[in-house]
DNA sequence: GCCGTTTTCGGCCCGACTGTTTTCAGTCG
């Protein structure tokens, strides 16, 4: 898949010099949707084409194709390295900055022979820019600040972070204003569950003489860096956690619909929409659907409604992004994704026995208080020794304090024994045969030796009997650190022979949304783990039901929305199959 | 660049805000 996230660089770079040069600003977008499509692309190009596949992909027409083919053939597209010669990199990359578009550029790289990024700072704070037509001391300063924002704003946050975040402005509004608000909402990225957010959006309705009250009291938020804009419809203040935008915007109760669906994106999911609301005689906007010609509103209060009246099926948000579901909604064939609240138990957590911070009942109660029927106590085993990972014989006392509490609390919720094994170097495990099969459940991570290809590694483990999930497939962080190599679909292959389930780190974001589709795809069995080290962490395994539901899981899907008895049905059919 | 039982040519999503303008261009989401 690396060729696919390779072209897609291509497509996209070549879409920012175009826009650059001035182009055809609709060839530009067709570049773009090209390079989106690659990057989601199920499997490899060069599979693609021959298998077919490709030619049934709409937005991919003759030219793109023979771009794709020489690619395939000589690693690259003489086109695109034409286009590089015509711009400096370094100013293409300024076209990210907030207030710098490609106009601004161009008249700087024409009218002022500006080559570099420095150049460009230049030009600003010696006023040369300022001088020029169409500019003046006002747009110089905002780009100046566009610039600082960028620098400050180039790392996206991984959602586990973003998240509450998001939540604490949301209930601060609520304390502050909440006798004005009728609705209120995180609408954009975070709504969409995507793996990583570069700002917030958050939607309010309310009658319109409330407005400027509510925007008010927003800028008063405490923990504000600066305010940016302060109107009565709007408004933008700087964040201090993680230097993040976040947007207020207030509409009337009539258009919450339309606006929810409108702020909650995804941008290619929303321009797809309205070509085919066009196509019905409808106009659809932040305010709502009106009839094109009379422009009489026909929807708008609610997002049900906007989508009913395109003749689609409801798209959950996590999955609004052009990547097939508005084709699925328009044939009713979007399934209905796993729930927020169909969570049954947690089946990765850690104590102070390890590495947590709690003891094991106290974990027991903050998962009864998360409403779970069941959880599973999986502490390290011992090569993770700066993890404080339990040696066989410290195994046997921790069974025994679980059974304590499992005495005082298992009228209330089934606690499973885990652990979290180690998966050695040369793919073996860290703990005997003999312990393993004593264990409710068994999932085994890799934790040492990032840098290489682990693909081999893993499907040892999940040749053993009673490993039933790996942790953390790809042992990344999002946002943080890169996952190591790893040949996925020999994974999902070996997953699906073997009767082994993946996790969907919470905590970690790993596996990713596109991972989790392929494995939906496939009919691989996930498990959305908190991965919790303390009570406080328990509450993540929303993130990762977000996650699921973005690679359009299903309940089938997840086997911790299953009842108990499902997995200790899985984990003694694998025992059963591969019995030694 | 792509696309088409209303088009193989002429379309291609939509509105707000800002700054530099006196009617609009550029940028953003």
């Amino acid at each position: 898949m690396e060729r696919n996230k390779r072209l897609a660089q291509i497509f996209e770079r070549m879409a920012d010099i175009l826009e650059f040069l001035g182009d055809n600003p609709f060839r530009i977008r067709t570049y773009r949707r090209v390079a989106k499509i690659l990057e989601n692309l199920p499997m490899d190009v060069g599979e693609a084409i021959e298998s077919g596949y490709i030619y049934k992909i709409k937005g991919i027409g003759g030219s793109t194709l023979a771009k794709i083919e020489e690619f395939l053939k000589t690693g690259t597209v003489q086109k695109y390295e034409e286009f590089r010669k015509k711009v400096p990199e370094e100013l293409l990359e300024l076209m990210e900055v907030p207030g710098i578009g490609p106009k601004t550029l161009k008249v700087a790289y024409e009218k002022l022979g500006v080559r570099t990024k420095e150049n460009f700072i230049k030009a600003l704070k010696d006023g040369s820019l300022a001088k020029l037509p169409g500019f003046g001391a006002k747009k110089v300063e905002k780009i100046l600040k566009g610039l600082e924002l960028w620098r400050q704003a180039q790392e996206r946050i991984p959602l586990v972070v973003a998240y509450p975040l998001a939540r604490n402005v949301v209930e601060y509004l609520k304390g502050a204003v909440g006798d004005y608000i009728e609705r209120i909402e995180v609408a954009g990225s975070l709504r969409r569950m995507k793996e990583t957010i570069r700002d917030f959006d958050i939607l309010v309705s309310a009658p319109r003489e409330h407005w400027q009250k509510i925007h008010d009291a927003f800028v008063s938020y405490p923990d504000i860096e600066d305010v940016q804009l302060h109107g009565q419809t709007k408004s933008t203040v700087l964040l201090k956690d993680h230097h993040r935008q976040c947007d207020l915007r207030t509409v009337e109760p009539e258009s919450w619909g339309a606006a929810l669906q409108y702020f909650t994106g995804s941008k290619h999911h929303n321009i797809k929409l309205r070509e085919i609301a066009k196509e019905r005689g409808l106009k659809i906007n932040e305010y709502g659907v009106f009839d094109a010609e009379t422009g009489e509103r026909v929807a708008g209060r609610t997002e049900e409604e906007v989508y009913a009246v395109l003749g689609m099926q409801y798209i959950p948000p996590e999955i609004r992004e052009n990547t097939g579901e508005i084709e699925a909604a328009l044939e009713h064939r979007i399934p209905k994704l796993v729930g927020y609240d169909e969570l049954r138990g947690d089946l990765h957590m850690h104590t102070n026995w390890s590495d947590g911070l709690n003891t094991v009942e106290e974990m027991v109660k903050a998962c009864i208080d998360m409403g779970y029927e069941y959880m599973a106590i999986s502490d390290h085993s011992q090569s993770a020794r700066v993890a404080n990972g339990l040696t066989p014989e410290r195994f046997k006392l921790q069974r025994e304090e679980i059974e304590r509490v499992r005495k005082k609390y298992g009228d209330k919720i089934s606690i499973l024994w885990s652990v979290e094994v180690d998966i050695l170097p040369d793919g073996s495990l860290d703990l005997p045969d003999e312990l393993l099969r004593e264990f409710d459940f068994v999932t085994a991570s890799i934790h040492s030796r990032f840098n290489q290809d682990n693909t081999d590694r893993l499907l040892k483990a999940m040749e053993n009997p009673y490993v039933n999930l790996i942790g953390h497939p790809f042992g990344r962080q999002y946002g943080y650190r890169e996952g190591y190599p790893l040949d996925f679909d020999r994974v999902l292959e070996k997953a699906l022979e073997t009767g082994t389930a993946l996790e969907i780190n919470s905590q970690r974001e790993d596996l990713d949304s596109q991972h989790i589709r392929q494995a939906v795809e496939r009919g691989v069995k996930l498990v959305v783990n908190s991965d919790a080290h303390s009570v406080g962490q328990l509450w993540t395994t929303r993130i990762g039901v977000g996650l699921a539901r973005r690679g359009w899981a299903k309940t089938e899907d997840i086997l911790n929305a299953q009842p108990l008895e499902v997995i200790r049905e899985f984990v003694a059919k694998k025992r059963e199959r591969l019995k030694k």
